[in-house]
RNA sequence: GGCGCUAUCGUCUAAUGGUUAGGACAAGGCCCUCUCAAGGCUUAAAUACGGGUUCGAGCCCCGUUAGCGCUACCA
């Protein structure tokens, strides 16, 4: 292989795993995989006073959800680590000396308020905001008084004057800048960290990462990086940025506006299979009809040329039907399991139902639900016996006569011996020609007494599944509880 | 404000100079039907605007407008 591909998501440990980043992560994830390449996770906790408890451990936890998993990263260690970033500070550290040494880059002691006062001022002005470079004409001298007298300080990058900055990104095309308008960005904090355009630059390139794909807010900063790069003389990596995930009103997406993190989904029960088939439509489509996708199909088809510019409004309707179809996906058996999970975190947790009862409803429910809570949500006459009845349903189908007929009936049902599904249909069938009623009369009432809902599966389906006993005795307590 | 990016149905998108501008979700209708779904069929729905280039523009160019991003010792 003439040049291996090496890509990485990088984010920065929030607490959460946020979906734009779960869709930088994805397609990082899929380049890697169709390239034969590797997908690195690198942590960019470059900022201490963003520090989460426990969000490297829920970064990783959402992304093993979805089915995403890194070749190297944290607890992975592979020849390039640490794969943390608060870990390589000395790694910087060394870095920013050699770029301080060759005049690439310079010590700053200026205070942050005298940086805000000198914005304010720019602003007011209308001249472009950037470092007046103050600390540039600083004396070797003067900078060595100030260090010994413990002045904090941050090294700067020295921007060189009036150069065109151009490169090509892959989803973009050709993109320019004027080194004139760039700030000299500050690449070492006062506290001895890194900024992200330093780090990720010397990470990227220590890495040996091969394509730099991350979303749209990154474009500015690439002529920076590109100077970076040109400044420790190292071959830039292909830039890909992808287009934004936006709210409904087109603004960036924001938790303001709904749920951004993926830990949320999960928790609302979504599928893996759903959120990921959705955020990968989310920016790129394989310019085929096909919209249902497993992982291994985005895989397959996967290419950066056909990640598109626009950004894409996160959209909970075409989630929610991703979701039912990939739920319908799924064989009796996976959902009985699923099933069960969720029983275990429901309101009907101690009670035991058989695999044997459960999967007849889930043959029964599946073509009907959006979630696997619904199962419960939307059948719970399966768990229980009604505890009220929908009060439409009783407006339509429960008419005076109804408690005589449902009466005649039991008394059908009562002959039955293990009947089987046709039984009471037959049962059905013939009290309604004894009453001389249409089938469909006799039956809407059945099915509001026995599961207390005017809808659901075919109502001799609820029967057999409920059994007769079961059946008979929310017939009678319908009769004698509906007026 | 400056710089950058973007612009096809309500939403996700297809069409990379020649199509009745296609599909999906959502919405409406019909079929199926004991209900609710699922499924099938179907209707409505878009090239932001203005100029070019061209025999021909959603596609190329310029401008306008709008949206978004960046403009931190945050990533």
């Amino acid at each position: 292989m003439a040049s291996s591909v090496r890509v990485r998501f990088a984010p920065s440990p929030t607490g959460y795993l946020h979906v734009g980043g779960l869709r930088t992560a994805l397609y990082n994830f899929l380049f890697a995989r169709k390239n034969n390449g590797k997908f690195i996770l690198r942590i960019e906790d470059t900022d201490r006073a963003r520090y989460v408890d426990g969000a490297v451990e829920k970064l990783i936890d959402a992304l093993h959800w979805a089915g995403i998993d890194y070749d190297e990263g944290p607890n992975k260690n592979g020849d390039v680590g640490p794969y943390i970033q608060s870990e390589r500070l000395e790694i910087y550290r060394k870095h920013v000396e050699q770029l301080l040494q060759n005049g690439k880059a310079y010590h700053c002691f200026c205070a942050s308020e005298r940086l805000e006062q000198m914005r304010k001022e720019m602003e007011a002005k209308k001249v472009d905001v950037k470092y007046d470079r103050t600390c540039l004409k600083l004396s070797e001298q003067e900078i060595q008084n100030n260090i010994e007298k413990k002045i904090p300080f941050v090294v700067r990058m020295k921007i060189p004057e009036h150069r065109t900055i151009a490169f090509h990104d892959i989803v973009r095309g050709d993109v320019e800048f004027q080194s004139d308008l760039i700030d000299d960005q500050v690449l070492l904090k006062s506290d001895g960290f890194p900024t992200y355009h330093l780090a990720v630059v010397v990470d990227d390139h220590l890495m040996e990462i091969s394509h730099v794909i991350r979303g749209e807010e990154w474009l500015s900063s690439v002529p920076k990086h590109l100077l970076l790069y040109e400044f420790f003389g190292w071959e830039v990596p292909q830039m890909a940025h992808l287009p934004l995930l936006l709210n409904p009103d087109k603004s960036k997406l924001s938790k303001r506006q709904g749920d951004v993190a993926v830990e949320d989904y999960r928790d609302k029960g979504y599928l893996k299979e759903a959120l990921v088939n959705f955020v990968a439509l989310l920016g790129w489509n394989p310019g085929t009809e096909q919209d249902i996708f497993s992982m291994e199909e985005l895989i397959e088809q996967f290419s950066l040329e056909r990640v598109h510019k626009s950004g894409a409004v996160f959209n909970l309707e075409k989630l929610n039907s991703l979701n039912a179809t990939h739920l319908r996906k799924k064989s009796d058996e996976e959902l009985l399991k699923i099933l069960k999970d969720e029983l275990a975190k429901s309101k009907f947790a101690g009670k035991h139902f058989a695999d044997e009862y459960l999967l007849q409803v889930v043959t029964a429910m599946r073509e009907r639900v959006t979630f696997v809570k619904d199962f419960i949500e939307q059948s719970s006459y399966f768990f229980e016996a009604p505890t009220a009845y929908d009060e439409t349903a009783k407006a339509k189908n429960w008419k005076p006569e109804t408690s005589y007929q449902l009466k005649l009936l039991t008394a059908e049902f009562s002959k039955l011996e293990n009947p089987k599904k046709e039984d009471y249909e037959i049962a059905l069938h013939k009290t309604a020609q004894q009453l001389q009623i249409g089938n469909g009369k006799l039956i809407h009432g059945v099915r509001l007494a026995i599961s207390g809902v005017s809808g659901g599966p075919g109502l001799y389906d609820i029967l057999s599944i409920l059994g007769k006993e079961e059946s008979m005795k929310r017939i009678y307590t319908a009769i004698e509880t509906i007026k």
